[in-house]
RNA sequence: GUGCCAGUAGCUCAGCAGGAUAGAGCAACGGACUUCUAAUCCGUCGGUCGGGUGUUCGAAUCAUCUCUGGCACGCCA
């Protein structure tokens, strides 16, 4: 037993379908159809524990009010083998159940015996998934989406690997494609501005415009000469993307460790075109009449996949589009590499293309639902008050490596978990910049250093924790101990919920909630000093607590200091 | 114009398989350190859940209309 939330959900559920049977059985009940029960902890504590609203929802089935079947309920309840004290029926039908302590008790034994694996579930049950994340055009430096996407993603994976899936974390490298010409035809304007002037090499309008991009043109100028000015302009271009790809690559790699991302597996862009694999996907979609050519290019049929509109896959140059690529990429992870499910993190600007993506998975036999698209709102950077325009071509947006720089990595991390990933994330720079008290990410860790500073501080005066089987844990009464201990209990109930709806940021929020429930208690109640039992109940209680904070920091890939 | 996301306390946001008196942090104000870290705690103040209509025993949550903000509608990705 991981959670004691599931144990005592199945107590419930039983004790009120057998209530159901009974009143059937009496006849004072119709038969009842019921779905799931759904129990749940009440916000008020007034109304118990934990509570359910069944009597409200099969209302119309019993054909009476949910308060009287709700009595009719408890007068056949049977709580033998339950956790269950008493119940009682409240507003408009709830059924409120109270229970013996002892739940709160043995969720400090699975804590202890757990230990850093408590909070693991089996809801993935070792489903293959691929959480694809960042993806970030090498062409130029991570900016603020890359920074959100990447603490959104990482986290994602690490919950859905706490919820028990087995999880792939992925970087698309688009390494191919309209991009990387303009990458090469930007690198060449620099380059030749180098050897002939600024003014005599006119820069392409949509060229990338960043200071990076004449850094390798520098750079390359320095280290080989004018040697390419004599070559072909195809050749040349082809000669700096590959002096220039494999750096920014490695800067993008670089970076995102230091961010505390690491993937299992990059996967290039490039490949697919090179292995056919491109090629492979649109003759199959051609040759399936999933397509219609007009004006010489190869579209995706969009009335028959259900879309809005016809998408182009060949351009009537014979270069394939970045969603032909794409179609090849989700083939490769669903069939070649036989992932059960793939999970994107995209910016919000790119919903338009998730319907379609799902419905040209259907061709080829994947159920589209296989693959879910986290979209998450686009960062907006204020400074001074105003809105900062972010872009790449200006050369002046602030950088992943520049917060990091500023912020580190651990506030960086929070920060961008705080919020769902559907909300506007409003970035102010000056904020995040002073590094100050107000920044939750501390109010965390100083909760973990406290906890560790207490149990040093014990240590040094000989008190060493006892086995947990040989404390009175009956002793913790105070309400601080027990609403801290209820929040610990609710751990793998939250990593359930947060895996459930793709929302790491709810444990980022849980975890500021212990660490709250924690300071409540260690002003409320004191550990050394304390009567013996008393004492040894409480140190198990503060290190459980210990347990969980770093359990979810570690998670969420935030320093858990144990000074500070 | 069409579509997607968002609109909840002064600010930043939770809540949204419909449920009991709508929550938290920050800010403001008032308290708590001879005792395990005051980067903490306790208390007070603060709301027409953007607006209208509908569905029902019951709506912040669902439907619909409308207003506001962001984004997307390309042989860009």
């Amino acid at each position: 037993m991981n959670s004691i939330f599931e144990k005592i959900e199945g107590q419930i559920c039983k004790v009120v379908k057998d209530a159901f049977t009974a009143c059937e059985n009496k006849g004072i009940l119709p038969k009842i159809q019921i779905e799931d029960i759904l129990v749940e902890v009440p916000r008020e504590r007034g109304f118990g524990d934990f509570s359910t609203n069944i009597a409200m929802q099969v209302s119309k089935q019993a054909k009476m009010p949910p308060r009287k079947t709700a009595e009719l309920l408890v007068s056949e309840f049977n709580f033998s083998g339950t956790y269950i004290e008493r119940t009682e029926v409240a507003g408009p039908g709830f059924l409120n159940f109270y229970l013996r302590k002892d739940w709160l008790y043995d969720s400090l034994h699975i804590i202890q015996e757990k230990q850093d694996r408590y909070g693991e579930v089996e809801l993935g049950k070792g489903i293959k998934v691929n959480v694809e994340f960042v993806s970030a055009n090498p062409t130029g430096p991570l900016h603020m989406g890359n920074a959100r996407g990447g603490a959104l993603g990482d986290c994602l994976a690490s919950v859905l690997k706490k919820a028990g899936y087995d999880v792939t974390r992925e970087f698309y490298i688009n390494d191919a494609g309209n991009q990387i010409e303009k990458f090469g035809i930007s690198l060449e304007a620099r380059y030749l501005q180098i050897i002939h002037g600024e003014d005599k090499v006119e820069f392409p309008e949509d060229g990338y415009q960043g200071e990076d991009i004449k850094d390798h043109a520098r750079a390359y100028f320095k280290e080989n000469g004018d040697i390419l000015v004599e070559k072909s302009a195809e050749e040349r271009r082809k000669i700096l993307v590959d002096y220039a790809l494999p750096l920014n690559i490695k800067k993008i790699r670089e970076i995102l460790e230091a961010y505390g991302v690491s993937y299992d597996v990059w996967f290039s862009e490039k490949s697919l075109h090179e292995s056919g694999a491109v090629k492979k996907a649109i003759d199959f979609l051609i040759e399936n009449g999933y397509t219609v050519t007009k004006d010489d290019a190869v579209w995706l049929n969009g009335e028959k996949l259900g879309l809005e509109k016809d998408e182009v896959l060949v351009r009537n140059n014979g270069i394939p589009t970045y969603m032909a690529a794409d179609i090849a990429y989700h083939y490769n992870k669903f069939i070649t590499r036989g992932f059960d499910w793939a999970i994107n993190l995209w910016g919000a600007d790119h919903h338009g293309h998730v319907a379609r993506m799902k419905a040209s998975m259907e061709p080829f036999g994947i159920n589209g639902d296989r693959l879910e698209v986290v979209l998450f709102q686009l960062v907006r950077l204020y400074r001074n008050g105003e809105l900062a325009r972010m872009s790449k071509r200006t050369g002046k947006a602030i950088s992943l490596e520049d917060l990091l720089e500023e912020v580190g990595k651990d506030a960086a991390r929070f920060f961008f978990n705080l919020k769902t990933s559907g909300s506007h994330l409003d970035f102010d720079l000056d904020l995040a910049v002073k590094q100050s008290n107000d920044n939750p990410v501390f109010y965390v860790q100083y909760a973990h250093a406290r906890i560790c500073s207490l149990l040093r501080k014990l240590k040094e005066e000989g008190i060493e924790p006892k086995s947990i089987d040989s404390v009175d844990l009956t002793l913790l009464q105070e309400k601080e101990e027990i609403e801290l201990i209820r929040k610990l209990s609710e751990y793998p109930e939250e990593v359930v919920q947060s895996a459930k709806t793709l929302e790491p940021s709810r444990l980022t929020r849980y975890v500021m909630d212990i660490a709250a429930n924690f300071h409540s208690f260690y002003n409320a109640c004191r550990v050394k000093g304390e009567d013996e039992e008393l004492m040894m109940a409480r140190i198990i209680l503060v290190d459980c607590t210990r347990i969980v904070i770093k359990n979810i920091l570690e998670l969420i890939k935030i320093e858990a200091p144990e000074k500070m």
